[in-house]
RNA sequence: CGGGGCGUAGCGCAGCCCGGCAGCGCGCUUGCUUUGGGAGCAAGAAGUCCCGGGUUCGAAUCCCGGCGCCCCGACCA
């Protein structure tokens, strides 16, 4: 339950994050060091999430599947930037059933590996291609500092797994699924965001290309939102994916994967939440509204529940995820205090006053206070509500847009460049060497997102070194 | 791995220096009064004082050893 006040966000950012994740009653501290349990509020956000994002997939052809937990240890090996970028943080299994296990086995950090052993199996023919499947569940990497939902140990996602015929099919779908990415984070999440592929040194261990989505925060740190990559055939090579062409040649698979992880929670919780507490998209919220009645005794309690009982039936009629606040045991302020933590975005006022007047209290929670209350008829409710739903989705997009855009700068140059990072992202030509892009973040500690998409067909000089520079890049502190 | 802090009721903490009935606030339970922006009063329940050993008539407190957690820096979705 939500008790006291938030530090406010300027007040100490992390300390906000931190205290919002439980009192908003999202998740919890596990036993276990580094995990997080999400709680039944949390999950049903996350289900909300997922449940969009497998419609869409399988819109696509994609299907989904499920492969074990545990991994040979030896699978890693096989893929040399594989094992040196996971190696670090595996936990490996050791014993089982008592005895010492002949093989160690590792906890999954990620499926390339085993999903590719199992490909070299099934994949034989081009007409076994594509195979297109996805993977929901768990991960777990031995991280060394965690931060609920945004880094923990063990975490959730759905992981993409494709393999192709041919490396310019494989590269469509790696855009096609950063497209579905961007889509959700657009309409669904609210949450502007830019793509484009990374730097070398950014890169998924063992991908030829990675590409991104990227979020700013509150705090105007950049947040890697999804990935999706393209791995050539490194792993079709190190696993053994093989098919007989048309013309009877024996060929590497091209592949892809992709990802989405509970990740994508923290920034919501950061993109969109305030002094107050959550703010949740109208279309992920899993209570979209709240109604609260209002009395003092039992006469009046009698007349109020009559009137929202009505409403709380026609909401829930027009489709509208609907809540009743009917706790007898604290007070009308408290749940308004309360219903804001949680992110819900309108909450429904009934008390005796509505009764005699037919009308209703309307609060959006994307304008705190008096500002963000109306009074409304009590007929054509639904609809009222329904539309005042969309409208808070289409203000937040707005909004975190405008943010976002107005705490993005170009350069003039490099002193500039160092500046504009400390509170901010700069958007610069860079020469895409690694050289230019350490001496950014050692000088900084901001690192290069990614290079966005659909660029104009211009020429620049890189920020760093002036040698001369096709593509700009966005700079920024990440999470 | 380097630096700092902490471990006492569900949560946040005081008590430790200077050994002597285990406390405070919030939360929880019950009752009454309350409810349009975080209610009040009353009565209750709740403890392996992180673990192990030592000193002592007596240890949350002193000594030795261990474990765990958090925060800040280099790596990561």
């Amino acid at each position: 339950m939500a008790e006291e006040k938030l530090p406010t966000r300027a007040e100490d950012f992390a300390e906000w994050y931190n205290q919002l994740v439980i009192k908003a009653d999202l998740a919890d501290y596990a036993p276990v060091r580094g995990c997080m349990v999400v709680k039944p509020y949390g999950w049903a956000l996350w289900e909300n999430i997922t449940s969009w994002l497998d419609a869409e997939f399988k819109k696509t052809g994609h299907v989904n599947a499920a492969f074990p937990t545990l991994i040979p240890l030896s699978f890693f090996e096989k893929e040399k930037e594989h094992v040196e970028g996971f190696s670090p943080q595996l936990a490996v299994v050791t014993h089982g059933g008592g005895e010492e296990l002949e093989e160690k086995l590792a906890v999954r950090p990620t499926s390339e590996t085993i999903i590719g052993y199992m490909y070299s199996k099934w994949i034989k023919s081009w007409r076994d291609l594509p195979v297109l499947i996805v993977q929901w569940g768990s991960v777990l990497r031995w991280e060394i500092r965690t931060k609920l939902f945004l880094r923990t140990a063990e975490f959730y996602w759905h992981e993409g797994h494709t393999a192709h015929a041919s490396a310019d099919e494989a590269m469509e779908e790696m855009y096609r699924i950063l497209d579905t990415y961007e889509e959700f984070c657009l309409n669904e999440a609210a949450i502007p965001v830019f793509k484009g592929p990374k730097s070398e040194s950014e890169k998924f261990p063992g991908a030829q290309i990675t590409t991104s989505i990227e979020a700013m925060m509150w705090d105007k740190r950049a947040l890697q939102s999804g990935t999706s990559h393209y791995f050539g055939q490194n792993f079709a090579k190190a696993f053994d994916i093989k098919y007989l062409d048309r013309n009877n040649a024996l060929q590497y698979c091209e592949t892809t994967s992709w990802a989405i992880s509970s990740r994508i929670i923290g920034a919501i919780i950061m993109v969109h939440g305030d002094d107050q507490g959550l703010v949740l998209p109208p279309r992920l919220a899993p209570i979209q509204a709240v109604i609260v009645p209002i009395y003092r005794n039992e006469a009046e309690k009698a007349k109020v529940m009559e009137v929202a009982d009505r409403v709380f039936q026609e909401l829930k009629d027009a489709g509208i995820r609907l809540k009743m606040d009917d706790r007898d045991n604290v007070s009308s302020g408290f749940k308004f205090n309360d219903w804001e933590m949680r992110g819900v975005p309108v909450r429904v006022e009934i008390g005796p006053k509505d009764v005699e007047k037919g009308s209703v209290a309307l609060a959006r929670r994307d304008r705190p206070g008096r500002e963000g209350k109306s009074f409304v008829s009590q007929d054509g409710l639904a609809a009222t509500v329904n539309s005042l739903l969309a409208e808070i989705q289409t203000s937040l997009l707005q909004r975190a847009t405008e943010y976002r855009d107005a705490n993005i700068h170009e350069p003039k140059d490099y002193e500039d460049l160092k500046r504009i990072v400390q509170d901010g992202w700069a958007f610069a030509y860079w020469c895409e060497s690694t050289e230019c892009e350490t001496k950014v973040k050692e000088d900084t500690k901001a690192t290069t997102r990614n290079i966005p998409v659909n660029q104009p067909d211009q020429e620049g000089m890189c920020i760093v070194c002036g040698r001369p520079s096709k593509r700009k890049v966005y700079f920024a502190r990440a999470y």
